[in-house]
Parts: structure tokens; sequence; C-alpha cells
DNA sequence: CAAATGACATTCT
DNA sequence: TAGAATGCCATTT
């Protein structure tokens, strides 16, 4: 188990129609700075549909990558509901890992 | 073990 | 506002 598997499982919890940022995610995850390290485990994932990658942006809801090109990503946050321009991911849809949402320890 | 890399974020100019 | 530089973290070589 790994900072980048655990990536992949928090990317999955993020709901359709929805974006979050690097930095959120790290932070989620325990490291607020680790937005970098975020990243770089969703470039060496397996890019399965599985990990929806593609909804996860830059702080600014810049689509920074994407293993199967930014289009793609664009293409798929848009189809979802996303409002994508100018590589740009609509973040009034941010989505953010808070507790409420979050499984408390029973 | 140390150095290099990378889909970031923040701050300063 | 846009661009450049710095810091930070995890993984890989």
């Amino acid at each position: 188990m790994t900072f980048t598997d655990r990536c992949y499982e928090l990317c999955r919890k993020i709901p359709p129609g929805r974006v979050t940022t690097y930095g959120e995610m790290a932070k989620a995850l325990g490291s607020p700075k680790a937005s970098r390290a975020v990243g770089n485990a969703m470039r060496t994932n397996p890019d399965a549909p599985r990990t929806p990658c593609h909804r996860v942006v830059g702080s600014s809801g810049k689509l920074t990558g994407y293993a199967f090109g930014l289009e793609r990503k664009a293409a798929l946050l848009r189809d979802e509901g996303v409002a994508v321009v100018n590589d740009r991911a609509d973040l009034s849809k941010l989505f953010r890992f808070d507790k409420t949402n979050a499984p408390r320890r029973a």
C-alpha cells in the first residue's frame, strides 16, 4: 500500500459531474502539500475506468494533464456536465473530501 | 542512500 | 493579470 494506491482509492470517491483538485486530494490523504505526489500517482495510474483521474484538475480548474490527453479529459468532464473552457473545468463543481461525506470510523 | 522527476500550489516580480 | 521562481511530497533510478 502506498500513497499512490490511496490516490486511486480517493479518485474513485469523486462523484460524477464533479471535479476535485490535487491539493484537496493531497489534503484528504493527509499531506496538503503532496499535491505533486498526487499528480504523480495519477500519472503512473493504470488510467483504467476504475480511476476517474479525469475528474482531477489543478487548483484553478486547469486540466494540467491526462494519460489519454487533455482533449479526452475535457471531453469526459463536459460529458459529465462539467463546463470545460480554455482547458479549465468549472470549479463551481469542485468536490471536496470533507468529513461531511467522508466515512466516519463508525 | 542520494539524486532526479513530475498530471501541483503558492508567492513574488 | 501573466510569468518566473521556490517549496513540498512520493516514487523511481
